[in-house]
DNA sequence: TAGTCGTGGTG
DNA sequence: TCACCAAGACT
């Protein structure tokens, strides 16, 4: 490591040691790591998600499961539900995998990267970070924050994704051989509050001294290719009522919300032309309004059906469950169900 | 490698 | 309002 290096990570801990966020998953600057536990489910849930939207869900989570055996001795349903809201529902179900894995090993994570790498739903990012954050491994921890902020530092021309062994090679470079989780922690706040995507602060940057980004506008820095327009699709779903209760499903495979309950739909999330069938096709159905819903990579319209038939004791046709319309925030549907479901509910009255 | 996979905050 | 995007993983 040569000296420009190693200033850069003494600026940037000298930087954390001041102004590190309190936050309910990590331990001060320089103290004893936390419980791996509680690092991996933070870094699980912070996986494209914002550290205020993760709060509520770690602290329910850490206070109903505080252990990784607990945790994976729950009941998978009830972690589905737990989770909903949170999206990317693969880190659910990833998440029960990897804690059977763990309490089958005594309820004791590995410390090193490699092995945390092995476990369900731990990518290069994740198992550097819990190695580093949870057991004072040096790891290089590259997740968007050090992509923007070794970008900007070095300059990188090239575009993303292409400029990732680039931003990885430069952030090896300038991660100590200690304290590595407290430099990648730093990183993150760096990235979060003051290297941020837009209107980066560099008048506050512990680092400005060192970045060549600066001159040319840090702002341009990651280049990133060029954007594609997110196609319309249009889909059905099907609120069933009897008796103050609502059929629900369980959607399976691995797909969208995928293991999430959810409203009888007529196959949008396969085939997003608004020609799918209905559970009932000779059923009087009204319309019941519209939810408009974007996803990642297409936005939807989805049409609600009410059914207003009372022949239907037969239904359903495929297994699911009577749910309670006043216990209905229970069930645990993700938001485009829950929306679905506040849309049929208003009409009620 | 490129597509799939949620949601809510932000400027 | 709306485009952008966050502590990415998996196939």
């Amino acid at each position: 490591m040569d000296a420009s290096t190693q200033t850069i990570a003494a600026a940037l801990l000298g930087w954390y040691d001041a102004n590190a966020r309190t936050l309910p998953w990590r331990s001060p600057p320089g103290s004893p790591p936390p419980d791996p536990y509680r690092v991996w489910l933070s870094e699980v849930m912070l996986q494209q998600t914002t550290v205020a939207a993760v709060g509520p869900y770690f602290a329910r989570f850490t206070t109903r499961w505080p252990t990784v055996e607990a945790l994976a001795a729950a009941d998978e349903a009830e972690v589905m539900a737990a989770w909903a809201g949170l999206g990317y529902y693969a880190r659910a179900r990833n998440l029960i995998a990897c804690a059977k894995a763990v309490a089958a090993r005594g309820g004791v994570f590995p410390g090193t990267e490699a092995e945390l790498r092995a476990l369900p739903g731990l990518g290069a990012y994740t198992a550097a970070a819990v190695a580093a954050i949870a057991f004072e491994q040096r790891a290089v921890v590259v997740d968007a924050n050090v992509e923007r902020v070794v970008a900007r530092l070095f300059a990188i021309d090239e575009p993303l994704p292409g400029a990732r062994k680039a931003i990885r090679a430069r952030a090896d470079a300038i991660t100590p051989q200690s304290r590595a989780g407290d430099f990648a922690q730093a990183m993150m706040d760096l990235g979060s509050g003051v290297c941020t995507v837009r209107a980066p602060r560099c008048l506050l940057c512990p680092l400005s001294h060192a970045c060549a980004g600066r001159a040319a506008g840090a702002e341009r820095f990651p280049v990133k290719p060029p954007k594609v327009a997110k196609p319309q699709r249009r889909g059905r779903a099907f609120w069933i009522e009897q008796d103050g209760a609502v059929w629900l499903v369980r959607r399976g495979g691995t797909g969208m919300l995928a293991g999430m309950r959810a409203l009888p739909d007529d196959g949008w999330s396969a085939r997003g032309d608004g020609a799918g069938e209905a559970p009932l096709p000779d059923a009087a159905w009204a319309n019941g309004g519209a939810v408009r819903h974007g996803f990642t990579h297409f936005d939807l319209d989805l049409q609600l059906m009410l059914y207003s038939g009372s022949d239907w004791v037969s239904f359903p046709p495929d297994a699911g469950e009577w749910w309670p319309l006043d216990q209905l925030e229970t069930a645990g549907l993700p938001t485009l169900f829950a929306k679905a479901a506040q849309l049929a509910m208003a009409q009620k009255e």
